[in-house]
DNA sequence: GTCTATATTATGATAGAC
DNA sequence: GTCTATCATAATATAGAC
């Protein structure tokens, strides 16, 4: 009566990848309950007693997975970059000069911020003292940023921009504005969508304002009534 | 041996006030020590165990001033507002114009905020979930929208913005500016002094750019080489 | 990988003596 | 207005059985 099919809990050498997939997705189950405790409770009332409550588990089980609560922290962390890096560069992916890549990726960023609070309140303002990122889930934020540079930097080589619009500072002066709409909207209009409410439509016309901050060169070829 | 001096803590109606300061006096030494707490721990991290361990005292005995956690909450939040209204006020009223005023009342936003970060981030941020403002700690930050929307209707009536410069939509405009600058020093720049770092000097840059955001009327009156 | 049991510590809040 | 004692609850984390 020994049975013919592999017995996936015994030998270790045995479809070793079916027990991983499952832990996987109790991992990512755990990281979904945690979103969702930090969404009602706040970012710093996030509590692994919660998450276990809501899993169904003991909290010791929840140990099987993130050595501590500052794991958990770093793994939301590190998702949340990597997603937000996703959607801004898949969105900037579609543009047709620098300063619509810088456009387009500044509004995916502002509609998955509105669409993830929680995440978004974490690595935006960290209001948990005791929690640093590590360097690793910290990466993905660095390039974001770096896309964002990019996107300036052709905008100033296809004449968009003044050649200021490449600095740091204009990085910087970019940054403030999206952040400035962001938690705008999150702090004062938690049940608005992106797009909706007060705030979020003050994103267009803050970019609007970069060629007046970084004023373009004058062209010489596109004049009208010239030679040709 | 009666002694002829009036016995401060018998009758009631004797030297009320006294007693009175010395409680006020308290109250000032709880919301002080609680800005310290939350300065260290985080604005979530205030206790009031904490608190009283501070001040010296047994937890139960800060309730004969404050009737809950939250009763401290929203005096930190009226004291916040309050002491940010003030702030903004007395810079503006050195003004010699209404941009100017706009311009001295959010500097002035800007250092007590990065002053008072834990206070701020408490009004600004809102990271404590369960709770709201009463409806008189929250008047004094109404008050301050209403002093930064008499300037910009000031700099559109002396013909430094155009007419929009005095709608909603400049005033949120505004506000994400002030907001986005804060949000990136306070979160990122923990140990910056206000006008150092690399963000609040981009508050003065985003002001610039009203002008540009809501152009004024060509002027008739001052052109050069006309009558007179 | 799940559980029970436990250590340790903390919290907000109330009752009631002095 | 201070205290002690207490209630009720919660938290992170570890040891060790199964």
């Amino acid at each position: 009566m020994s049975p013919p099919h592999p017995i996936a809990t015994s030998s270790p050498s045995e479809r070793p990848d079916r027990r991983a997939r499952r832990r996987q997705e109790t991992i990512e189950e755990i990281l979904d309950i945690a979103v969702d405790v930090m969404t009602e409770e706040g970012v710093n009332g996030l509590s692994l007693s919660e998450v276990a409550r809501r899993l169904g588990i003991q909290p010791p089980s929840l140990y099987k997975y993130f050595p501590s609560l500052m794991a958990v922290y770093d793994a939301l962390y590190g998702r949340a970059t990597q997603a937000l890096l996703d959607a801004v560069r898949e969105a900037m992916a579609a543009a047709n000069s620098g300063l619509d890549a810088v456009r387009r990726g500044l509004d995916a960023c502002g509609r998955w911020t509105i669409d993830n609070r929680a995440l978004a309140q974490l690595s935006m303002w960290r209001p948990v003292p005791s929690f640093t990122p590590s360097a690793e889930s910290f990466r993905p934020s660095e390039q974001m940023v770096e896309l964002i540079h990019d996107g300036l930097v052709d905008a100033v080589a296809a004449g968009e921009l003044g050649p200021e619009g490449g600095s740091d500072e204009a990085l910087y002066l970019v940054s403030t504005m999206i952040t400035g709409v962001l938690t705008q909207a999150m702090a004062n209009e938690p049940e608005e969508p992106w797009g909706g409410g007060r705030f979020s439509p003050a994103l267009a016309t803050l970019l609007d304002l970069l060629p007046a901050a970084y004023p373009p060169p004058p062209r010489r070829a596109p004049r009208r009534r010239s030679a040709t």
